[in-house]
DNA sequence: GTCTATAGGGGGATAGAC
DNA sequence: GTCTATCCCCCTATAGAC
């Protein structure tokens, strides 16, 4: 169903097309604001082709969103369940591979987290979130750590929680950031490059005195 | 032009009839999704005199959109400039504030974010909030914990993107986070209330270690 | 100020030719 | 598979009566 990049940017079938076309448009402007007439002229075809191959605006929708929401849980999943690093090492991983993927595709999050708040059945019909993260080796890690007095104890909602909100907030709040900061476009990537290396640091920190 | 919480209730004015309704309807729908017609139905008017007011959608759009960020940025302003009270007491409010304000109001985060990135205009229309943040006695306050040691040395953005993602994230990713840990309304609530103590000990520690 | 009625346009979807 | 033409609903905005 999801296919790889490689095999996707050398698809030229009308269906790839339209798809990333329908991409676009939805991550720029939201479902709501989004024309179907739009999509069909990015992806240099017709109105009436595009319902030939999706019926329908709602549908290509779901299509997309539930192709977004599986690479952004995919990027978390395979790090979580590396038996080989350690607990630091993962939420290195994480922050690196969010960070370098929001910064080429900047409307992810808000878009992801916009639609969601609109329509939380799209996240029930995605994948088994829950399972994914307490069974993973990244849980247990950090239940170890929690033993041993290296992290102090408290809500395990708390790490997650906070681990996330440093790593995708700051794309999120872009537009006010920059504006406050006075940062240039360049300049807050910059910033999020140098983000990578600080929140597993501060995420350390934290955990500590919880 | 913005009234206080207490005028606004006891004002029955069919303006302010209007001006209810729309918030909520903007608030949870977003622009785009949203119709005028609902707008009208919650105020128990009728359309066209939504129009003889607010003269379009738009306007009356950009009028909430306005009220909300001032009140938005007026509860960080007021403690911002706080003379008497310490840097990390002036997180502390600053949790708070804002928790109690997101938990009476949990859309707006997330709208304030999604308009604000679809439209980055609607800020530089409000408020020197760049100024706002750099004259501030707590920024004074910030600067003075580097000097002495107390905080290590780095970019100051790191601080206030850090201190703003703990605070808001939740709230904007509360769907995810939810369904992730298997929390139900009124716990995640709790949490929140939790948090309110523990974000100022987070930050202090985190920022020791910059 | 408030209403009813309607203009006017936009957008999603389909029929039917090629 | 792909196009043109068109349907039809919905939504914003306004005209005009009260």
């Amino acid at each position: 169903m999801v296919k790889k990049r490689e095999n996707m940017l050398l698809d030229n079938s009308t269906e790839e097309k339209i798809k990333e076309s329908a991409r676009k448009v939805f991550l720029k402007k939201g479902y709501a604001a989004t024309r179907t007439r739009d999509i069909a002229e990015g992806a240099g075809i017709n109105l009436a082709l595009l319902n030939y191959y999706f019926r329908s605006k709602e549908k290509l929708f779901e299509l997309i969103m539930l192709e977004t929401m599986f690479s952004f849980m995919q990027k978390m999943a395979v790090v979580l369940n590396d038996e080989d690093s350690k607990l630091e090492k993962k939420v290195e991983l994480i922050a690196s591979n969010y960070i370098d993927f929001f910064t080429e595709e900047p409307n992810v999050p808000i878009f992801v987290l916009n639609e969601m708040h609109k329509n939380p059945r799209l996240l029930f019909d995605t994948l088994p979130v829950r399972e994914l993260f307490f069974n993973s080796v990244f849980f247990r890690q950090y239940q170890t750590q929690v033993a041993k007095g290296k992290i102090k104890e408290g809500n395990p909602a708390n790490f997650l929680i906070n681990m996330m909100s440093l790593i995708i907030f700051p794309f999120v709040g872009s537009p006010i950031f920059k504006l406050i900061t006075g940062t240039l476009d360049a300049q807050y990537l910059e910033l999020m490059q140098e983000r990578k290396k600080l929140i597993p640091r501060w995420v350390k920190a934290m955990m500590k005195s919880m």
